[in-house]
Order: C-alpha cells, then structure tokens, then sequence
DNA sequence: GCTTTGCGCTACGCGCCGTAGCGTTCAACG
DNA sequence: CGTTGAACGCTACGGCGCGTAGCGCAAAGC
C-alpha cells in the first residue's frame, strides 16, 4: 500500500479525492449497475477509505445520482435545422443513442428504482433531468409553430411524452434493441397528429 | 404463541399456508414497494416460518415476481366497440386505471429495477405481461385493418409502443399524474399517423 | 396408533450500510 | 522551515436482511 506521490494529475488532494470516487462510481456503475454499487467496492477501487466517502456523501444513493445526473445532463441542444422533423429526430436520437450505450442504459434501468423509493432523489431527477428535456421540446415546438410547421394549439407536455415515452419502454419493460431508425419512427409515428395541414413527410 | 385451530378458511395446511405468504407480500408490497418488501415481513405477516417461504420460492426475487405477474396478468380483453379509436382509448385506458392505484404503480416502478438487475425474471416479465399486451394490440390493429380504420401497413410494435411508453415514462420517471384523459390524448396523437385518408377524428 | 411430511424455531455466516474514534498525512501560512 | 488545522486512512462496530442448517414438534395419510 505505498503512498502516491504528489505529481498525481493536478488539483487539490480534495479535488483529487473527489475525482478518484467519481471515476470508481462511473466505473462501477457502468460494469454492475446500481443494484451492484456498493460504497465499499467503490473506496476500494478509488483507493480512498470508505469514511472518506460519507464525508462528502451522506449516503450510497446520493453518490450514485450525483454521478448520474452528471452523466445524463451532458446534453446536446439540438441546433436550427430549419425543419421541424429534423429538429425532433436529432433530438430523440441523441437521447437513443445515450440510452443505447450498455453503460447509460443499465444505469438507467436500475435508477428507476431508485427514483421509486427516494423522493427526494426523484424531484432531484425530475429537475434536473427531465425539466431540461421538456424545456428544449418546448423550445422545438415554438420554433415549429412559428415556422408554420406545427398546429399553434401543440401540446408541449403531450409531445414531449410521446417522444420519449416509447425509448425507455423499449429500454426498461420490452427489451427491444435501440437501434438506429427508432427515432425516426417515432417522430413519424407523432408528427402527423401535431403537424398543420401540410401533412410533413411521413415516409 | 397461540397455534390457530383447524377451521382456518379450507384447503389443505400447505395451501392455506401459501396462501397466507401471496396475501402478506401483496399488501406489503403495497405498503412497501419491491424495494421495502423483506422476507421476514412477510413471514411475520403471513404468521409464518421465514423458512417455510424459502421451502417454497428459492429466493425473495422469485416470491415478489410471482405475485407481480399474477396481479398484472390480470387482463382484460377489448370487446368489438366497431370503432378502433374507441377501441384503443378503452385498451390504453384500463392500463392507465390499473397502474394509477397506488398499488400497482409503486409495484411496477420497483419491479422495472430487479428486471434489469435479473434476466430469468425479465424473460418472464417480457414472455408473459409484455407479449400479452403486443398480442392483443395485434388483434386491434388487425380489426382496425378490416374495418378500413387503419393502414393495412400500420407497423404493430411501435404502436404498441407508442401507446404504452408515454404512460409508463409518466409512473417511472416524469412523475406526473396518471390523469382520466391520457388514454384519449395518447391515443389521439397517434392515430393520425395510422389512420387511412379519413383522418378519424383528434379532437 | 404410527409413519411421513411439513412446519416452527433458533442459530448461524455473509455482505453491505452507515458511524465512531483515533492516529497520520497533507498543505497552507506565519 | 516548523506549526497547525483540516482532511484522510484504518479498525472496529451495530444493524439489517438474505439465505441455510439442524432439531423438535404438529398435522395428514395409512
């Protein structure tokens, strides 16, 4: 057990520390999930003690949505294309193909439990994870109105729903692969009903 | 402590027993959750051996799946209404009425986490509550098909999908309400992508 | 009645959570 | 430098829940 020297990779011994744990967690997560996170598994992989943990976290959840936040809020605000269509299928694919890495996916899964039984950690989640995607969905849907691309009267909370809702039934209850064109379906699947008369594209 | 005399409620001692473990897990399960639900609790509730529970599940995952599965597959049929939107709305509808009870909903957001965690169960999730529900939006669509309501290429797994996502992605993770018009306004805002030239009927 | 089968009970071993106390290292500052 | 306070490592717990073992006792079946 000897003792690292200080050239470490910069920062404070704080900072270092905080890292290390962050790094195990996103580590640990990532190979066993949340049901397999213990705070042990991840001092011993951050080569920290576990007290040293506590210290910063008060519990094993609250480290576990740190880092999950962290790693779900890495996110892409989709750009003008200039077509509404487009704009939703970036959008919706960006979040297929986090959720359809092995690593975001199963951390995912078992956070849903989480979520069930901490609601402190659920608010938290509802925040500052799905009040963001509803805000660009909204931010989409205005810029389509004023495009004359969707119906004026568009249901922002409806829509965001019917976008993402199938991607996590796929990824949680049905089991079915993510795979590329889903997004797109998706999007065709919703479009018709909020798109104005000129009936955009489907197929 | 007091040994219960004979005229219990019938069946034999082993059914009467079994019986007394499904009931104390499915109120447990209610108060608790998947995640508060222990073995022991059910053995006190139940007025039971913890080790006559495990003579007859080999462990508390198999216990909790088999009430799960008994109490989702409890599944009603749509009857011909002649109209598939009306169809769809009812289908939709009883899903929405059945998780929206405080039992159910925090039975199935705790569940979602030990499927990922344990394949064995998620089979069994997937071949025997999923792929009932895939069968009978087949048969709807298929009605639907006939009738002239629908598409004869109407794609039956991502309307099954589009119909079942935005409720689930409710109870799991946006945490809004399972309110009495959903079932309606999902149903509406994808029939139009389905639906032949006569645009049946949003709103 | 007597056997077989099932049950209750106690007692474990294990893994993990979260906490306490104490000695040691690090890093800033005089 | 040398001192000092904060942060860290380590060991040792108490608690809970899972799943198992072995024994004595009750209940069905014959």
């Amino acid at each position: 057990m000897g003792h690292e020297r200080a050239e470490e990779t910069e920062g404070s011994r704080a900072s270092r520390r905080r890292e290390a744990i962050l790094d195990a967690t996103r580590e640990l997560l990532a190979e066993l999930g949340v049901q397999g996170l213990t705070v042990e598994g991840v001092a011993a992989r951050a080569g920290v003690a576990k007290t040293t943990i506590y210290r910063r976290w008060r519990s094993k959840d609250e480290l576990a949505l740190a880092v999950l936040i962290d790693m779900v809020e890495q996110f892409v605000s989709v750009p003008d294309l200039d077509d509404t269509r487009d704009e939703l299928v970036a959008f919706v694919e960006s979040a297929v193909r986090i959720l359809g890495t092995t690593l975001m996916g199963r951390v995912m899964r078992g956070l849903v439990s989480d979520l069930a039984a901490d609601p402190e950690l659920a608010r938290a989640f509802r925040e500052r994870v799905v009040a963001t995607r509803v805000a660009e969905v909204h931010r989409l849907v205005e810029r389509g109105i004023e495009r004359g691309d969707l119906r004026p009267d568009t249901d922002r909370e409806l829509m965001h729903e019917m976008l993402f809702g199938p991607v996590y039934y796929r990824l949680m209850l049905s089991g079915a692969p993510l795979e590329d064109g889903l997004a797109e379906r998706v999007v065709d699947a919703v479009l018709p009903a909020f798109a104005s008369q000129s009936l955009a594209s489907p197929r």
